[in-house]
DNA sequence: GCGACAG
DNA sequence: ATCTTGTCGC
């Protein structure tokens, strides 16, 4: 899959807050898309050692989540991590991953925050806006705003609140694990985020799109790492 | 000035 | 993110 739109990438940490803040004017928080029949989820991997990035992209089939394809690719780090411009350090390496597929997913599943971010700007609204593709961010960690504790029954949910503006919801996926902080990224509105990644999660914690990404791109930096 | 801070 | 194995518990 190709992006729609595109931009610099080599740019300070003041550029890249003033692109987030322009192109958060395209996020759309509507649901714009029917049945789901492909979801991709994405991850990326770090080598200290080399100073490289490994990124996966698992298309899984929906419901039955079954792996349809993968692509794999591998880059240098172009930006430090800064918290809030995390997508300018990931994006050069995911899209690599994103060109290989030759399935166009109906949905990506993000590694990180969606809406729920500083500038309404995270990574999982980077990527749906580049691409225009359906997007929902699902982070293991808060970046930004305020919650109450959910009930820590599978399913409980509570909103996450910025600015006194709804931005997220944080969500127990299993019983008795730590919550899932789960906002749309684009083209998607929250409860439709929330109710899919939970179909995501038959069996652990994280969406099994993201779980097979990260265990596959962990394959894959190992077995380079040792050459 | 101080603490917080996705991966 | 990465550095790192086994172990306790449902």
């Amino acid at each position: 899959m190709e992006p729609v739109l595109d931009h610099r990438w080599d740019l300070t940490p003041k550029e890249a807050i003033a692109l987030q803040k322009q192109l958060a004017g395209r996020v759309s928080l509507r649901k714009e898309f029917g049945r789901l029949r492909t979801v991709c989820g994405l991850d990326v991997s770090y080598d200290k050692t080399s100073d490289r990035f490994y990124a996966v992209a698992a298309v899984l089939s929906y419901p039955d989540l079954k792996i349809v394809e993968i692509s794999q690719a591998a880059a240098r780090s172009p930006f430090p991590y800064v918290p809030g411009l995390l997508s300018f350090r990931e994006i050069p390496v995911a899209r690599e991953a994103l060109a290989g597929l030759q399935t166009l997913p109906d949905l990506l599943v993000c590694d990180g925050q969606g809406y729920a971010h500083p500038r309404r700007f995270g990574l999982a609204c980077h990527l749906g806006v580049l691409y225009d593709r359906p997007s929902i961010g699902a982070a293991k960690s808060r970046l930004c705003g305020e919650f109450k504790e959910p009930k820590s029954e599978k399913g409980s949910w509570t909103w996450l609140l910025g600015d006194g503006e709804k931005i997220g919801q944080v969500v127990r996926t299993r019983t008795g694990v730590s919550p899932l902080f789960i906002s749309p990224g684009h083209r998607v509105d929250f409860h439709t985020a929330r109710k899919i990644v939970l179909s995501l999660c038959p069996k652990c914690r994280l969406p099994e799109t993201t779980r097979l990404a990260h265990q596959e791109v962990n394959r894959l930096r190992r077995e380079m790492n040792a050459r």
